[in-house]
DNA sequence: GTAATTTCTTTACAATTGTTAATGTTCTTT
DNA sequence: AAAGAACATTAACAATTGTAAAGAAATTAC
């Protein structure tokens, strides 16, 4: 893994927050504090079923993906790349036990801050609401994207779409992991590849 | 339809407010001024596509659809009742144009505001932003419920789980806008009711 | 660098779902 | 109350997708 400072880390994060709304230094102060930076190598599960999601995390560098398992099949529910939120938000909004688990496909560089630390830093910074809305809306929209393809697209509709959205993730993610996400078989996945290489 | 004073529909919008942060009379003041309450008609579609997003809507009584249009067929996407804020939220937040059409499938009673009125609101209530990321996580974890359904849930368990957890809306909906919101076809649901009360 | 594991593709077959069209039912409208 | 429209069910058939199993390819681990 390439080491890279701690600083420059902090600021991409700043940049993916004023995309939001401008902060100031004091704010910043007190923000960067909150958050700790973490290296995990692939594989591994930052949150598992059946526990309470502790905290999110902010993707500097990797992937990690969420899924659900059904009779010992994991199926994959989001994938998460360089500069979002990860978590299983459900789980870590509600403070609940999680019905999913979220796991390093590559290893990772986060930026990561716990419930309680999040709760203390919104009083302290309430500009941060302000963030908290515009992520939880962003999220909520982009699911709604995904929601709509499926009732409205085909599986090789949807695929194509990934492919064009997701080029790299095509690339960095195994196509069993993939299909899951979409909804289908890693052999209709194939199926569906063959047909479009044959266009 | 029938009537019921102002003053209640604005106490059961303030009770429902208050479950997620209490509000102060001066506040609820400057709220409950900005919310208009209106009637609308049975098949009134509130926001088309293609149109902006103008408002969002509390709703005191009756039952909203989102609907997407794929080639002449409408695909529901959402069904909105009592006591939740019905939108096409990705238009209303972006304030880009819509691909979802907003429609009554009963008359309604709602309480709406439009999206500079909100705007100011928020600067006026700061509190207010709360409520928003609120509602917001709210309505992602509602998203993101539906669409693990999709990913691990076979067609019958999804008819089942809506049955169950609105059996109003079994009632007060029509089968075929069900069957689309389940993603299938109502020639599918129809099978699936069949097999069911055999059982 | 080779063995072991994981991942991807292919095939044959089974199961599910969509499509079309006909029929019956219910709801609206006048 | 009758006519028309909208909705729900059923049947036959076509198309798509899932399942299971086997082999090829690629990746990982020692």
């Amino acid at each position: 893994m390439e080491k890279q400072g701690t600083e420059n880390h902090l600021q991409s994060f700043r940049k993916t927050m004023e995309r939001i709304i401008p902060i100031s230094d004091t704010d910043w102060q007190m923000i960067s504090q909150k958050f700790e930076p973490i290296e995990v190598p692939k594989r591994t599960l930052l949150t598992k079923e059946g526990q309470i999601a502790s905290s999110i995390y902010f993707i500097i560098k990797g992937i990690l993906r969420i899924f659900y398992t059904k009779e010992d099949v994991e199926i994959t529910g989001f994938i998460f790349s360089e500069g979002l939120f990860a978590s299983c938000y459900e789980s870590f909004l509600l403070q609940t036990k999680s019905n999913q688990t979220l796991e390093a496909l590559e290893d990772c560089v986060l930026l990561t801050i716990d419930y309680h630390t999040l709760q203390t830093l919104y009083k302290e910074v309430p500009a941060l609401h302000i963030v908290g809305r515009v992520v939880a809306e962003q999220r909520f929209i982009n699911g709604q994207r995904i929601l709509s393809s499926h009732l409205l697209d085909s599986h090789e509709e949807r695929y194509r779409q990934f492919a064009d959205q997701y080029p790299d993730l095509l690339q960095r993610v195994p196509q069993h992991i993939i299909a899951s996400y979409l909804g289908i078989t890693p052999v209709s996945l194939s199926r569906i590849r063959k047909r479009i290489s044959r266009k």
